[in-house]
DNA sequence: TACTTTTGTTCCAACGTTTGAACAAATATA
DNA sequence: TATATTTGTTCAAACGTTGGAACAAAAGTA
């Protein structure tokens, strides 16, 4: 009742008839002070129900202790396990995160550093909307020397700390296991080449149908959005071909759903006519019929490096920037959409 | 190159040679302050690439433009579509928002609260962990007059804003539903009774079950986690009675998703032998085959209001408590799972 | 006993911003 | 012209914490 001031390191000097700066080194246990005031501090800080103003501190010591994490959208397994397993390790080291989301904007992506930047966050963990391709707002916190990590959605061009999977490899993979399947004529749709990640894909199918001796034929790559319905339209696209493929590999999993179902209301049979795998391992993958395909990217995995690297860049900040470039392979998980045998 | 150092208010003040707290009030508009100082504080301001340091603004106001956000998981359509509209709103409002997940443990959700104190935040919109019932960690945010709204999960006890839809009435729309599909023995896989909102919606289902006088049988109503897995060992003990349910009602989609998969591989019907309906209308329910009815819970709706009552409440802190409690209507998508006609 | 070292504390300035009071100059009012 | 008002700025303290320098007291060393 009443009005409720908040207890201040200076309320608990008072009580004891000490200085405030004796408390904090208290609270902080500064190595100079006694076990019998830091005892008492301690005890007086509960009865009190201090609670230490970061604000303050951060002041102080130029550090806020919040690291800002900005992904697409958390809409997704992916991407909220990594964010879970990135909470999980700086939250045991003090930090505490800010996420946001882009929503696959570029303005959105931009505001959101600027909010970041503007609470004077200690690091940004992002991964790129895919319209992004101008890179001046990562530049710009590049040169304000705050630590950026950038995971699965990264940039060459931008020279920092990244952690993603091996994506020329998983096509790699993809293709390996559908030539296997007894496939020929292998469809791919894809993502925007402008985005790595999407043009490694694409550059690994290419090159494993090389491998394989198959042939590369234009009308058989598309590039999209990867929304549910950019798979239903492109595969729709597909059947309509004089020459129909006989796989599919889509480079994310709403796209292979949406194609799924179009080949469904087709009455084509999947596997039998055209298998079909995806990316991304969706939770919904393994859950409609038939079950897709898809390769598993080790999101905990990628969570946890990038805050390790992101606490590895804290700690020795003047270090040489020798660049933590972090590929982690991919797995695929075969399902009823590619298993023929 | 070289040391970075930060502009800060003293340096535009040095460059224009008038004071810091000139420079503070021209770039707060300050009625005060002549147009020509303004102009000439802005420009330099841009000059040197002024960045305003929040912290230390939010010390001196004692106001941090934060607010903490508690869901159980990102990973779901109804609640990453409610953090986007309330990023939305609040960032316009000049707020940025941290978001933290509790994965429903009530012991990383009291974690999550000190560490969004400890940052404090200027509000904390927060959705309750399914294992939590203790409330002292809740009741600490309203004893620290820290504005609190809860949305989805609440709890009648804490006496604080709150933003859900009407559960109770989403069970009566679902059975009517059923009956007038001919459901006659229908079944609810429910959550835990402890939490407000499956309590309702256990409510909701048995008086509807009256209304339409139908009998109550315990065997039929299990409570539990509602996740996919639980769906699944809870169909599986549903079809192991001796008499089945024609009809199965799931506060949840993945445990309805679950029940779908156990009823697929018992090949069983849906929803010629058993209907199937879900709650809260996830990603998946409208891609799987056969595709689950499920309640949509407006979450774009929510969240806007989560937001709007928040900011109201920042507005008149001092305002009597007149709790704004807004209960919205939820709507059944009705799909192929439980459409027999 | 005289000196050095260690221990425990106080002192004080700083972090960057804000804000009310004070003040001088310019302008308006009588 | 004297006085009141308005305008534009400076002054100084404050927000709560931190950490190095300073210092006195206690303990250790010769």
């Amino acid at each position: 009742m009443g009005y409720k001031k908040k207890t201040t390191i200076k309320d608990i000097a008072n009580v004891l008839g000490i200085t405030p700066s004796a408390v904090s080194k208290a609270l902080n246990n500064h190595p100079r002070i006694s076990e019998k005031t830091r005892e008492a501090v301690l005890q007086v800080a509960k009865n009190l129900n201090y609670q230490p103003n970061h604000l303050a501190s951060a002041l102080r010591k130029g550090k806020s202790n919040l690291v800002g994490v900005i992904i697409p959208r958390a809409n997704s397994n992916f991407f909220s396990s990594i964010i879970e397993k990135i909470e999980d390790i700086l939250n045991k080291k003090g930090y505490n995160v800010i996420i946001t989301q882009s929503n696959e904007s570029y303005e959105k992506e931009c505001r959101n550093i600027e909010a970041l930047l503007f609470t004077q966050v200690d690091g940004i963990l992002a991964s790129m909307a895919n319209e992004t391709i101008k890179l001046d707002y990562y530049k710009k916190v590049k040169a304000k020397g705050i630590p950026l990590v950038l995971f699965d959605r990264g940039e060459n061009d931008l020279d920092v700390d990244y952690i993603g999977i091996d994506d020329y490899l998983s096509s790699h993979i993809v293709i390996e296991h559908l030539v296997e399947q007894g496939c020929k004529r292998i469809a791919h749709i894809g993502g925007f080449s402008h985005t790595r990640i999407y043009k490694n894909r694409i550059r690994g199918y290419r090159d494993a149908l090389k491998k394989y001796n198959l042939p590369i034929e234009d009308e058989l790559i598309i590039e999209s959005n990867l929304r549910k319905k950019d798979g239903r339209e492109i595969m729709k696209s597909l059947l309509a071909l004089p020459n129909r493929p006989d796989a599919v590999y889509v480079a994310g999993d709403y796209a292979a759903l949406g194609a799924l179902e179009v080949m469904k209301e087709y009455s084509i049979k999947v596997p039998q006519d055209i298998a079909l795998v995806g990316f991304s391992n969706e939770t919904f993958s393994s859950l409609v019929t038939p079950s897709i395909s898809s390769i598993e990217q080790h999101s905990e995995q990628i969570g946890k490096l990038t805050a390790q690297t992101f606490l590895k860049r804290i700690a020795n900040p003047e270090e040489k920037v020798t660049l933590n470039k972090i590929i982690l392979k991919p797995e695929l998980i075969v399902r009823d959409s590619s298993r023929k045998k």
